[in-house]
DNA sequence: AAACAGGGGTTAA
DNA sequence: TTAACCCCTGTT
């Protein structure tokens, strides 16, 4: 699924099968990646600042070692995962898809921090894209560790940082009222340090059930934790776009959050999740169903 | 200029 | 099932 080219002056180029920058940072997965204008993208992740080069074809990752890359950024990007063969199998299976994926062609659904993803998509309810974003960063640079003076980048901060503020000073990075969501979540963390980590290693069911003890995560967002953390790939989660497109494109009425979901899990199987998310950024760049 | 609608929802009633 | 929630953005 990706072969290393080359590793010159600890810039590492690559080969990443089935991956276009573009689909698989503007997926609405992660909200930390940038485009310069050109072919630059500057994100970070992992608690470490990136900066890739894409033209079209291969990637250069500056100042990344091999070691590195196989440690941490395989794992990140879903390397191990044969996207082709899940695209065969989905444009097989009807024009819908078939349409989706080839436009779609170039996402991998990441894997990424699971305490980041909580409190992302916390803050994603009702709310737009660069909004989240500025939010994010906000939170980041007043409460994350900064990783490279040069880009301003800052970590993603720790839950035991933004668990001794206050709700005043968490107000300033204008989430409204997600803050007290916020708050309470990192608070339930830090009491509890070792429910994160311990967490994988439970059935997807029991993670949905905590995650939804949580204040402030609902359904949708329960659901996009397990999808983009990879702990469940077969979640499926139904927001205003997901509903319009699957409604429109599969019930050509409207239909129940949880009759929706019923059917997608029986009718995409193992590939839910990422049958979601080619119908997501398919729906939402052709603004299907508005 | 001010009002309005809507945003990758969740909570509480 | 429904309104209220904080607040920003785009539209009249």
């Amino acid at each position: 699924m990706y072969r290393i080219i080359s590793t010159k002056n600890n810039n590492l180029k690559v080969k990443i099968n089935d991956f276009n920058p573009f689909h698989t940072f503007l997926c609405g997965q992660c909200f930390r990646w940038n485009y310069d204008g050109e072919r630059f993208w500057t994100g970070v992740a992992l608690g470490r600042f990136v900066r890739l080069e894409w033209d079209g074809e291969v990637c250069l990752f500056y100042d990344m070692d091999e070691q590195e890359f196989v440690d941490k950024w395989v794992n990140y990007f879903d390397l191990n995962t044969d996207y082709s063969s899940i695209k065969k199998r989905l444009a097989k299976k009807d024009e819908h898809l078939k349409e989706a994926v080839s436009y779609g062609y170039g996402i991998r659904l990441l894997r990424q921090d699971l305490w980041e993803v909580i409190l992302s998509f916390i803050i994603s309810q009702n709310n737009g894209i660069p909004r989240i974003k500025g939010i994010i960063e906000a939170l980041s640079s007043s409460y994350g560790k900064k990783i490279n003076k040069e880009y301003g980048a800052y970590a993603f901060p720790d839950f035991t940082v933004l668990a001794n503020t206050s709700l005043q000073d968490l107000n300033t990075c204008r989430a409204g009222y997600r803050c007290k969501y916020i708050l309470s979540t990192a608070q339930r963390l830090d009491d509890s340090p070792s429910l994160l980590s311990n967490i994988r290693k439970l059935p997807a069911k029991e993670v949905r059930d905590i995650l939804l003890s949580f204040i402030g995560i609902g359904e949708k967002v329960a659901d996009c934790i397990l999808l983009y953390s990879g702990i469940d790939r077969t979640a499926f989660p139904i927001d205003r776009w997901v509903k319009r497109v699957m409604e429109e494109l599969y019930f050509k009425k409207e239909t129940s959050v949880k009759d929706i979901r019923d059917f997608s899990h029986s009718y995409f199987g193992d590939l839910t999740g990422i049958s979601q998310q080619y119908l997501f950024y398919y729906a939402r760049e052709n603004k299907i169903g508005v």
